[in-house]
DNA sequence: ACTCGAATACTCTACGTCGAGTATTCGAGT
DNA sequence: ACTCGAATACTCGACGTAGAGTATTCGAGT
């Protein structure tokens, strides 16, 4: 069990628009996607009708008329409930006041890095760093000049993660040079793995077993396939 | 379909681990866990049996023995194929080398800020910033003269992560520091919608209808309770 | 000789999520 | 009067994941 009776970031922002106004389920997804939560708040139809229902079943909004208009299919409209406002309340307080760890794609990435030689590495990086500038570059023509500019209050997560665009883009540029003259701590070890003999990078993903600096690679215990690992696929 | 057969990243940390040399489920748990990936790839018993399977099905690793010591229970021990080898190679670039966009907690919570009123925002994210401290302050302790210290390879995600969490720390500061001296634009509309009458915050989390400044709170379309709104919980 | 906790080695299921699919209706155009 | 695409308003099932639970065994201590 998660603490909550209700995980999914979307219920918190289905409670957000009952405490402006009852709604019924499609159209909290039309005024989410008007607002564009969509950028920070992911958003599907299966998600937003199971999360309703729970809420529901927990109590923390309730069912205020169902209506239908012309020959549209019937609509359920919903109410938050005190629960609800309370659970709002102390839910956007908590992911306020409390960091959480998330894991990316990209810090997996990194932990398996020395996977690759080194040189593709670096290459692969810097094609990160292209997509990244375009991901900036497309940001600012959004909230720039073009688009309709509100005061900083209804775009601040957009400015949260630009600030972690642009510090990922200078680390990666930082990472990029620093493999590509050397100066990166271990580069040495990595790349004799992957020229030396075929493509053993044993331990060299690890981080245990320090091994001190001279005795090549006699320690390895790695007997098997590696002639002809390489020729393969 | 997700693009890949089987696309949780701990997948591709144990075709890692089998590009080393052939091990069972429960050793792959052991050295992950030993070489830290633990903090930058979720690992846990359910995921890893169930990648293996996969795996498996998908013809990316094979079984090369079933053995049994002692008495404990039997264990297969997998290796890798060459599909699985040039699957993990494909797959790793792709991760280091294309950024795709990951939905946070704090992204949500930021992006439903105007629901708390400004006052109480900039308590709770002032303890986001002492986490945040202690968090920085923690991981200098692990990496700096105390713990083993590697070269820079060997933890270069925890570098990474460092990054983020001082970005984020100086971004989190910079938004008390505007929301105490009132220098973020918005403010005023927010502060209002949260004294003058009990708790209302229509269409203050949207970013859509610009309101042109002028004209109080006439047009804001919610009749409902709003009296002992607060004086719950 | 016995105890007790840590480690070994998984299994199982409830739960959440994703997103393609469906069926209808409205409105702009010809 | 008709067409055709966009919008409305959901349903459904396959899939993935979390993590508590289970059963056994080893080893340190008394």
């Amino acid at each position: 069990m998660t603490r909550r009776k209700v995980s999914n970031p979307l219920a918190l922002a289905v409670l957000s628009l009952l405490r402006e106004r009852p709604m019924h389920p499609y159209e909290m997804s039309r005024t989410l996607r008007q607002r564009n939560k969509e950028g920070s708040i992911r958003l599907n139809y299966g998600s937003l009708y199971s999360v309703v229902d729970k809420l529901m079943t927990h109590g923390l909004i309730e069912s205020q008329e169902t209506v239908r208009e012309g020959q549209r299919p019937e609509r359920t409209i919903y109410r938050a409930t005190p629960a609800g406002q309370a659970e709002f309340e102390d839910w956007l307080a908590e992911l306020l006041s409390t960091p959480v760890k998330e894991y990316t794609q990209f810090e997996a990435g990194l932990s398996l890095l020395p996977g690759l030689p080194p040189d593709e590495v670096a290459n692969l990086l810097e094609r990160r760093c292209e997509h990244l500038e375009e991901t900036l570059a497309a940001s600012d023509a959004v909230l720039g000049p073009g688009g309709a500019d509100l005061p900083r209050l209804y775009w601040i997560e957009w400015d949260y993660v630009r600030a972690h665009l642009e510090t990922d883009l200078a680390w990666t540029r930082r990472l990029v040079r620093d493999i590509r003259d050397g100066s990166l701590e271990g580069i040495g070890e990595w790349r004799r793995f992957h020229t030396t003999d075929a493509d053993s990078d044993a331990r060299l993903t690890s981080g245990e077993n320090p091994a001190p600096e001279g005795d090549p690679a006699s320690q390895t215990p790695r007997p098997p396939r590696k002639a002809n690992a390489r020729k393969a696929t």
